[in-house]
DNA sequence: TTTTTAATATACCGATTGGTATATTTGTGT
DNA sequence: ACACAAATATACCAATCGGTATATTAAAAA
């Protein structure tokens, strides 16, 4: 009884056109006229390619989460040194770049993740995934470069990578229900204040 | 047309029982049948009391808000320090107190910001107006303790409490999703470590 | 060109949504 | 005990919800 979809290009499409929908208005907050009226296609195309709508919502937060991902990524690996690799973050998320990104609802984490904490528990553990890969990933590049002797040795590690992601999420929180572009920075200055205390 | 509450008590009522409901839920996700369950009541009991859904989720986001206000002013007030009363912050957050609180749904800030940050313009401006309140009280004892000669007199003061309120909202949401306290923990510590860096 | 298949559009389903007008009950003062 | 007012319950509304069976169209194979 597995689904499969009739077109993977429509679904490519459906996921594209509408994954800013979710993550702006939500899951209980966006409902399928919404979706048909955004990609123009009508329920009997969006069902085709769909089981149902938190099939859709689903889809649309993996695209969001790695549209993302693969901004940040592709910035840490073009980094030289672990040190400027955890420079990226504080820099990405005050650029240009990322301002585009917060206009399209935010960060998918932190969006999925309050709506779905205490109302749906396939989306929860799929933002616990997102969070937990992240935090791994600053793990291993603290990890590094206290091996290629960038970063203290006494460093804490999974203490520093939770607190860097805690002000980056809570900063974007502030700033975008305040609407106050500041506050997103002065979270970001802290981050990068935490990243030159463990610098040697 | 002001819209005048028949009974007062049944309002107070209504307000306190589903409260939590909407902050787990949020206001999307909460329907009028939810709210009948919850308080025993018809909906034309609601509807005398209240003018529609809104009205009765924006009471409850008040109620939700104050009630978190109420248990940390009274923390700060019983400390003597301008010291005691910052840590006041990362002390009751992870206190039994506060977990319950957490338990019934996390910070309603946090979570009526993100769900209306995009979709709805009078609780965004509810929660700009409670994040703002928040932040300048943590100025205000920040300013208190440089004069009282308790911190540096080179705090960045806005700075300083906007990454305390960031690692806050950033902790619990990271504990929340992820259902492991240890990441709001270790942001509190880093809310320590900051507090203890301006101090003399 | 014709047949077959893949994909989308149409038209509908029962259930639920937020909301309201009116009937009924409950409480209070006399 | 009675009348009046205050508050809640009942019964209903149109609109929309998520979802589906079927008809129609578009594309590919023959």
């Amino acid at each position: 009884m597995t689904f499969i979809p009739r077109s993977e290009k429509t679904r490519q499409f459906i996921i594209e056109t509408t994954a800013s929908l979710f993550n702006k208005k939500g899951y209980a907050g966006t409902s399928m006229s919404d979706l048909t009226e955004a990609t123009k296609l009508t329920k009997g195309s969006i069902y085709g390619n769909f089981e149902n709508k938190e099939d859709v919502a689903l889809a649309a937060f993996e695209y969001n989460l790695a549209q993302r991902n693969q901004l940040i990524t592709k910035r840490m690996n073009e980094a030289k040194s672990y040190y400027d690799k955890l420079m990226v973050l504080p820099m990405i998320y005050a650029s240009s770049e990322m301002s585009i990104f917060l206009e399209e609802g935010g960060c998918p984490l932190l969006n999925t993740g309050i709506e779905a904490d205490d109302a749906n528990e396939l989306f929860r553990i799929q933002v616990t995934e997102g969070v937990t890969n992240w935090k791994q990933s600053l793990e291993n590049i603290i990890e590094g470069g206290i091996e290629a002797q960038e970063f203290k040795a006494e460093t804490e590690i999974s203490k520093t990578a939770t607190s860097i992601i805690a002000l980056i999420q809570g900063g974007v929180f502030l700033s975008k229900t305040t609407k106050n572009p500041l506050l997103l920075n002065q979270s970001l200055e802290t981050v990068k204040e935490i990243i030159q205390k463990i610098t040697l």
